[in-house]
DNA sequence: GCAAGGTC
């Protein structure tokens, strides 16, 4: 039998559709794969990797060996999708010729070794490889017409990096959160990735601290022509001396004229077509955390609605027919009007981006949603490729500006008007265009009426955090983490607690974790590491190096890097605590001005907020159930540090655990002098955002509800709890009548309620 | 309770 194997079910069901016209659907060992009775032939579909790389079972615990023992341990591989495993084991009694067919790139040539390696243990078959870059019928035809070899260096090099990755982290992560004494699911992590992504967002805080604001002065001066007004700045732009400045606005005087008018056309080129972190960028702008995107992504793409998420490819590729596609929109009440007039054109032209791959295209829409078919997220990312799709073959647009150059008194200002003059592919894609600013029709001679001059004092800002696109973007540039993995390193370092906040920020443990690391092992915090590994790989996979040299180089770097941890160890574990407890700091208590701390209630195991003055001062704040953190914001009246909440994860109505939503307590002080009051950001919850909720995974992603905030749960959970309380307390005021009318009838009739206390005490005596 | 890389 011939056993085709793919690196994903998808890539199996298209290969059997192209190949097999008699293609039946089956299961080996619980996995789907479709079999070919007329070729005697099997396509599989695997689930990524299959094997895993890890130390072995002595070395599980942490405190059996010290974290530099890593580094001489044995590494070993395991079965990680045992379904996947014994399906192949099962198959390879039974096969005489494999065929690899997983993705055509680096870590797809490593999963069909693993393949390889499961099957050659068991039988003899003969393997080939075969390469392809669509799912097109002459593509994939192509290829396996003329199968080639399995690239064992290439897939040795993604080994390569397997093992340096799990030595490096594994023994970094351990010696961190062991000198920070931080263990259990409080541990701290390092890694090739996350620990230089997390260096990006601290250098940029770093340098938001460090920036010092700086006032200047800025005349803008409201023009009036015929009943039209609008503004102008002064040529200068930014005075630093206020006097200068003051004494130019003072000179100013009612009157302008017009000096010159230049008027010029911009051209602006349509957007490249999506890959992953254009689409990750799109997102973001739109409120999207990245990971939230890509999650979405993945749904659109397994029900069919678009085309694989994880791709590097800017460029369409050939076998992609664009007018077809189009097509599919004709008849889409959102999106027809856009198809039909790019269907028009006598001729189109996608754009293209600098880096084409050859594993998979861009993204794109593979079939045309309605509203109804998705849920409103799922509907804004879709739109949102479906417009970006409709732009890549647009023309470009085209942007009237016009520069005036205005005298007011002897001084030079200028006025600046733009409009879109051609809509271009800003028609199809709405998403950040700005709005036009109109000038008044004006030529040169034109007199003036100066309304008002402003003399605006203004101070420099300080530069701005990377949002979240951004910094995924950052990492492309940088070689950091992978298509398909650079949104899952940031959501890591939300959930160790290192960043919070979107746009992300870190937190004074993430601060102290990059400071320790950059003063004792700064290999770990840049992305060099990343560099050199990928020359070594690719030498690997040129034959020049062996993976046993380059594992072996890597291990002895870090022994030295170990040699400067241990010698500084208590420095390392003091840098660590202290940003532990900035973290942690809640403030002086109020009442005595000791240091307030969390502590724990036996009886119920919920935290509250204790003065630690104790049992000379017993103030105590409460705060609700879940994880607490303590933010910058500090309570001007009580200079106390807001509460972050995270509630404990509930289950939702499927069964399936809802995770709590972080939300702002406020001042614990503030709190208990006023419980009703409500963190002001209630305000401005929008309703449809509640429907997001389960999703969400960051801190400060949404807006949401108080109610929500403090129990957690979807709306119409909180529905039902409402509806519960209303009906008890009916139902308790229906019982309480009762009695009235039942031991004293006439003297307390149920229209006076205020004597409801004595019949009570009356009717107690008697029962 | 460790990493990063696939995919779900």
């Amino acid at each position: 039998m011939h056993l085709i194997i793919t690196e994903k079910h998808d890539a199996a069901s298209k290969i059997a559709a192209i190949l097999f016209k008699d293609r039946t659907p089956e299961r080996i060992n619980g996995v789907p794969a479709y079999r070919s009775k007329a070729a005697d032939a099997l396509v599989i579909g695997l689930a990524g990797h299959i094997l895993e790389l890890d130390f072995p079972e002595a070395y599980q615990k942490w405190s059996a060996f010290p974290p530099r023992e890593l580094i001489r341990a044995q590494v070993v591989t395991y079965p990680s999708k045992k379904d996947l495993v014994g399906a192949l084991a099962t198959l390879a009694t039974k096969v005489t010729r494999v065929t690899i067919a997983t993705d055509y790139d680096r870590e797809g040539e490593m999963i069909g070794v693993e393949a390889y390696n499961i099957i050659k243990k068991i039988s003899s078959p003969t393997f080939d490889r075969v390469r392809y870059s669509s799912f097109t019928k002459e593509e994939i035809t192509k290829a396996f017409a003329s199968p080639t070899a399995v690239d064992f260096d290439l897939a040795a090099a993604g080994e390569c990096r397997q093992e340096i990755d799990l030595v490096w982290g594994a023994a970094l992560t351990r010696f961190v959160s062991i000198a920070g004494n931080k263990f259990g699911k409080d541990f701290l992590s390092v890694g090739r990735v996350q620990t230089p992504l997390l260096a990006l967002i601290v250098d940029r805080e770093k340098e938001i601290q460090a920036f010092t604001s700086k006032p200047y002065w800025e005349i803008v001066a409201t023009l009036l022509k015929e009943d039209r007004s609008f503004t102008a700045s002064h040529k200068r732009g930014r005075f630093d001396k206020k006097e200068e400045a003051a004494a130019i606005h003072k000179k100013l005087g009612k009157t302008a004229v017009v000096k010159d008018v230049k008027a010029d056309r911009k051209k602006e080129q349509p957007p490249i077509p999506f890959n992953t972190t254009e689409f990750v960028k799109a997102a973001s702008a739109l409120g999207f955390t990245a990971a939230s995107a890509m999650q979405i992504a993945e749904a659109l793409y397994i029900n069919g609605w678009i085309s694989y998420p994880r791709t590097d490819n800017t460029v369409y590729p050939d076998t992609l027919n664009l007018k077809d596609l189009l097509g599919i929109f004709k008849t889409s009440p959102d999106f027809a009007k856009s198809a039909l007039e790019l269907l028009a054109m006598p001729s189109i032209t996608p754009t293209r981006g600098k880096v084409e791959t050859k594993d998979h295209p861009p993204i794109y829409p593979v079939a045309c949603a309605m509203r109804k078919d998705l849920d409103d997220r799922q509907w804004k990312l879709y739109e949102l490729v479906v417009r970006r799709y409709f732009a890549t073959l647009s023309p470009a647009c085209e942007w009237e500006t016009i520069k005036a150059e205005i005298d007011i008194s002897g001084e030079p200002f200028a006025a600046n008007g733009k409009q879109l003059a051609v809509p271009g592919w800003r028609k199809h894609y709405p998403y950040g265009l700005q709005k036009d600013e109109l000038l008044p029709p004006l030529k040169a001679g034109d007199p003036l009426l100066v309304r008002k001059a402003d003399l605006l004092e203004k101070k420099t800002e300080p530069p701005k955090r990377y949002g979240q696109g951004k910094l995924v973007q950052m990492m492309e540039d940088l070689g950091l983490g992978t298509k398909a993995t650079r949104h899952e390193a940031l959501a890591k370092l939300y959930q160790r607690g290192f960043i919070e906040g979107n746009p992300p920020q870190p937190t004074a443990t993430g601060i102290s974790l990059i400071d320790a690391l950059k003063a004792y092992a700064s290999a770990i915090t840049s992305n060099a590491m990343t560099s050199k590994l990928e020359r070594d790989m690719d030498a690997i996979a040129a034959s020049q190096l062996k993976k046993a040299a380059v594992a072996k180089e890597s291990r002895e770097m870090l022994d030295k890097v170990f040699d400067q941890l241990e010698k500084n160890r208590l420095e390392i574990g003091r840098i660590l605590r202290s940003g532990f407890a900035a973290d942690s700091d809640i403030g002086p208590c109020p009442l005595c001005g000791s240091a307030l701390v969390v502590r724990e209630r036996k009886s119920d195991k919920n935290k509250f907020i204790a003065c630690s003055g104790f049992p000379n001062c017993r103030n105590t704040y409460n705060v609700p159930p879940g994880t607490l953190k303590f933010d910058k914001t500090v309570c001007e009246k009580h200079r106390l540090h807001h509460v972050k909440v995270t509630p404990p994860s509930t289950k939702g109505p499927d069964g399936k655990a809802v995770r709590g939503k972080a939300y702002d307590f406020g001042c614990p002080a503030c709190r208990k002098e006023n419980p009703s009051v409500m963190p002001p950001c209630v305000k401005t919850c929008k309703p449809d955002l509640r429907a997001m909720i389960p999703h969400g995974r960051e801190s400060g992603e949404l807006v949401t509800t108080e109610a929500h905030r403090v129990t957690g749960l979807p709306q119409r959970h909180r529905d039902a709890q409402r509806f519960t309380e209303i009906f008890t307390i009916i139902i308790m005021m229906l019982t309480l009548r009762l009695q009235l009318l039942f031991f004293c009838p006439s003297r307390y009739p149920i229209t006076s309620p205020v004597t409801i206390p004595v019949p009570l005490q009356q009717g107690s005596g008697r029962g």
